[in-house]
Formats: C-alpha cells, structure tokens, sequence
DNA sequence: TTTACATACGGTTTTTGTTCGGTATAATAG
DNA sequence: CTATTATACCGAACAAAAACCGTATGTAAA
C-alpha cells in the first residue's frame, strides 16, 4: 500500500466524509469548490495519483462513480485532539499537538476529539480518560451532551437544556450541579465515545 | 455495489421512504409529481438506471411494484459486527449481518465487535446499546473484562477473576451477582468501547 | 370500457468527466 | 551540479453521460 502525499490525503478524506455524508460521490467540480481549484485538471491529476495508488476507483465517463477501495475504505479517520475537557469541575481545554483515530463514520465536517478529565458524566457512560468525538455546531436540542464555553473562562462536558431563564448544563453525575448561565457558548456536540483498554 | 448519482439517491430515497410509509411502491406518476417533472419519461429513465445499478427491482408491466435489494435496504458499515452479547441476565449471542467500523488502533489479529445488550457493565461505562472491540484470546488477566461462554450455554460480557475454586465473572452493577463456574470458555477480552450519539 | 398504471421513442439541456498543453517547485538519481 | 521525475496546479475546449421533455402505445385490473 503506497503512500499518499499530504495533499491525496486530503482529497481521499475530502471524498471519504462526502460519501458517508450524501450516499454518492462528489462531482469533480465540486472537489475542485471545496479546495479552491480553478482547473478540473487539477483533479483529475489527484484523482490519477489516488488511483495509481489503489486509493480509490472510478468508471471511465461515468458521474460521480468514484469508490473508495476496500483497503482505503476500512481505515479510520486521524482527527485532532484538541486537548482535555473538564468533564467535572470545569478546567480550561489544553491545547495538544496530538491525533487520534476514530472510525470513519464518525466522521464528518468539524469533528475534532477531546480527552475526558472529571466525571461529572459517568452516569451517562462517559469516564475519566475517554475520548469524544465532537462535531462542531452551534445549536444543539434539549439533551445533547455539548461541549461549552461558560463565561468566555472555561470549558466544560454537560448534557445541554434550554429554558427559560438561560442554559441549564447539566452534569450525569448525581454528586455535581448543574450549572445556570446566560453566557454560555456551544462549541459542539458529542457524537460519539472511545474508551481503549491498555494491559 | 455500483455508486449513484446525486439524483438517483434523491429517487431511491423517495421511493424508499413511500415504501416504508405506504406499505407499497409509489407510481411513476407519483414519483413525477414528486420531484416536479412534466414526463413520465424522466421517471422511466431513472428507474431503469437504479436497475442497472442493482438498487432496485420491479416487475414487467406490473402496477408499483418496484422493490429495494437487500443491500441498499440496509446500509452497511466498515468493519464486520459479529453479534450481540449479553452484559445483563446472559442470553445466547445473536449472530447478525452487520459491520462497524473501528479505530485502527483497536484493530489487531483476531479482533471483532459485538453491540452490548443489558446493564450489567453499566459501572464500568459500558452501557446498552455500546459497540465493544473483542481481542480473541484465552487467557486474560485479572480484572479484564471478557467475553465469556459459560457451560457451553450462555455468552455473557463480566469482569474475569481467576480464584482458587474456579473463576468469578463479575458484572460491574450492583444489582447483579457473580457467576460462579468452573465451566467457562473465555472468548476474548474488551480492547474497546465505541458509542454512537444519533440524532 | 374506463382508469390507473408502465413502457417506448426521439428529441433537448445540463451536468460531468476527459484531455491537451502548459507553469512551478521540490525531491532524487546520475 | 544537472537531468529527471513526482507533485501540484492552471485555462480552455470538448465529448459523453445524466437528466429531462412530449407524445404515443401497451397492459392490467376494476
């Protein structure tokens, strides 16, 4: 299996995260919109170097017929972990240079992953040393569990509920409570959990 | 699994949905009216393209009888999902057709996912519903959790203590008992948990 | 025999992939 | 050092597929 260039990388993921979003493939122009190309010529290059590689297949003269290749089609995704959240009392969200790899239909646009520190969310299954996978949106529903900016000070993990007097935070943890705010910001929503065991 | 266009995702989706609401095809016509055409032509056209493409099938001359295959019925994922397991009162592991997707960090030799039914592991954070990555091994450690088959019966998701008298599985939840056997099989060991958030 | 439906043919328009002939840059082999 | 190759991009023209149209015909069932 060849290795790809940071940039056929990004064109496979770009591809990748466009297929498990719509159910079909980008057409060429709109790989060339989303990376600023003003030449399809530019993407059918990549799309040349991705098939020498055995990344990825398509029929010739036939629409968004692109496929990734089985190889390529069971790899995860490596998103960046941003740092830990507070998932107890709140502490400021440390910024890291890591990664980590999550399974592609976690994937999406925005999705970043975070490590838990706390356990204000164990009732919910969500554990000291966990990573969530978090997609960046701004207007969770009534239960969401978000990731939030209170006070403009610091971060925190909290199921999400609006009312009537602000935003309720609510933590899973009977031992904690909730926090009331009116500044509160939504940094985004967790789609998903990964906890690994180490021997 | 020929991929579509953008179009005959949209029809596919219609038609599906129709289904799943009527109990019966749509027909051409409503398929027309639907999607604003002028032509049943254009219908026919999209029809006969999903057929060649194998995600759907009707029959000649017959009135709404157009049919989903089996595999755009049911989406798949990446990586094959073996069963479900038990982690409350043990019940027989069911074999399913389904796959995941997993990080491939948890990903080794002999690795496979089973979605967790039950409550029983609930204090370890491994609730209803979880996906966990199984490492197939025979000899865990103290205080792994396994996937355990006991007296050739049952296949049950506990924390695996080897004692003088036999071993111990330990469900992480209050509410329930160890079981204790001289007669289990370990099955392997939880190298992960994956949880899904829908919305 | 009417109604509701599917199918067929010969078109046009829009979307999409392909190709040619370029520029520029960086890494690599001779 | 130079020649070569891989990568990354451009602009424009082109050709094929996909999407759609109007109209006509055929089938099945009430």
């Amino acid at each position: 299996m060849q290795p790809l260039t940071k940039r056929q990388k990004e064109i496979l993921d770009f591809i990748a995260i466009y297929v498990n979003e719509n159910g079909y493939a980008p057409s060429y122009r709109e790989i060339a919109e989303h990376f600023g190309f003003s030449s399809l010529a530019s993407v059918a290059d990549h799309i040349q170097a991705l098939k020498d590689k055995e990344a990825l297949d398509n029929e010739f003269n036939v629409a968004r017929s692109i496929q990734l290749t089985p190889q390529f089609e069971e790899q995860t995704f490596d998103v960046p972990l941003m740092g830990a959240i507070a998932a107890g009392s709140p502490i400021q969200a440390i910024r890291t240079r890591e990664t980590i790899s999550i399974p592609r239909d976690m994937m999406g646009k925005n999705t970043f992953a975070l490590k838990v520190r706390g356990d204000s969310m164990e009732d919910e299954g969500i554990l000291d040393g966990d990573y969530v996978v978090i997609e960046k949106i701004e207007k969770p529903k009534n239960g969401d569990i978000v990731v939030a900016l209170v006070d403009n000070d610091y971060v925190t993990l909290k199921k999400y509920f609006r009312e009537k007097t602000g935003i309720r935070l609510q933590p899973a943890n009977s031992r904690y409570r909730p926090i009331l705010t009116k500044n509160a910001t939504i940094q985004g929503k967790v789609k998903g959990v990964i906890r690994r065991f180490s021997y």
